[in-house]
DNA sequence: AAATATACTTACTAATAAGTAAGTTTGCAA
DNA sequence: TTGCAAACTTACTTATTAGTAAGTATATTT
């Protein structure tokens, strides 16, 4: 695989994540690599395309680390904790995650980047419903709800406390993190 | 106050809860009014200016809404409720709140809407942290969390819900919102 | 009746966007 | 050394965008 192409997509997923899909363009990647716009497009034909290029690789990151963690045996706690510092870290960069800067523009996304983007949500609820609903069994999680919920509301707050806090001046981004896994212990009910 | 401008303010807030800010044009409203695009900017001389009247005027319905339930004694547990509607409202409309629209948005709006859309969580955050406070204190509410902390993650839950319910199908949206309000009810605890 | 303000339209401009066709350089293989 | 493919550049086109300047019709005021 070419160098170019892998910065290109790398550049594309922080354009989106930073400044969101409708508002970047090809002239923004290719003038920060020192190339030319149609340089891009002999990568990626159209705009389209890298967007679904993009969330392909941001799935395969996914499932690589879940599967990682599975296989290193890490249980549900440590599972958990390591997901929410995506979020953190997402945070300190001053970044959204893929699913909330693509999921509001997705009038203006075409049915291949869609699908792709409800793919991504999907896995990701799939791989908490199933993290929580184990861990609960296990006597690591407390939660009164059924875990599809609790991995909704979970996820939801995680993906739009990226937002709130560009918006929200003073935002204690750890306490609110601490928070969601607080909310799950045992001890604390 | 002319019915055209109300117009263009109503379809332009709808095209930014649907499409999003980038992605609506001056002649995606004009169109639609059967007017020409010169007539928009008439009455709204840039789109940061269009975009700042838009969310002012939202602020503006928020602070009547909880104005009106305030003078009308409504207690805590009833003012959530009617607040958790909008959201439902919205779910059922296939809409975003302005929040979650123009939040992804940031780095490429105005200073000014910035600013108003910066007030505008501030405020909805404020109110919901008093209301969380003096339920809890009237031994309406029950949670562990500070309330401001408390606020966060219920605001996030709901901005990120309408985004999520668009990705993933079969969603439960009554079930979750449910879930958030039960998650305060001293019985469960 | 004349002047003026309101609410537009007509007819543009300048910038930026995605996308393309054809050519160029470079390294490697036959 | 010729041929060819990969990785681009040059030089565009076409479409859409926000925005503007100047004009027009209509109603209201003076």
């Amino acid at each position: 695989m070419s160098i170019t192409r892998e910065k290109i997509i790398e550049l594309g997923e922080n354009l989106i994540r930073t400044k969101g899909y409708n508002a970047f363009s090809y002239q923004d990647i290719s003038s920060e690599l020192g190339i030319k716009n149609a340089a891009i497009h002999y990568y990626f034909p159209s705009k389209e395309n890298l967007g679904t290029s993009i969330v392909k690789t941001n799935i395969q990151r996914f499932e690589e680390m879940t599967g990682n963690m599975q296989s290193r045996g890490f249980d549900e706690w440590h599972q958990l904790e390591t997901f929410i510092k995506i979020y953190t870290k997402s945070h300190r960069e001053q970044k959204r995650c893929i699913v909330g800067s693509l999921g509001p523009d997705i009038n203006s996304l075409s049915t291949q980047t869609v699908a792709e983007l409800k793919r991504m949500s999907e896995i990701i609820l799939k791989w908490l419903t199933d993290t929580l609903a184990s861990g609960r069994q296990k006597g690591l999680f407390a939660f009164s709800e059924e875990p599809e919920i609790k991995a909704l509301l979970m996820l939801s707050s995680l993906v739009a406390s990226l937002q709130l806090a560009r918006l929200i001046d003073n935002i204690e981004y750890k306490s609110f993190c601490n928070a969601i896994l607080a909310d799950l212990s045992p001890a604390g009910k």
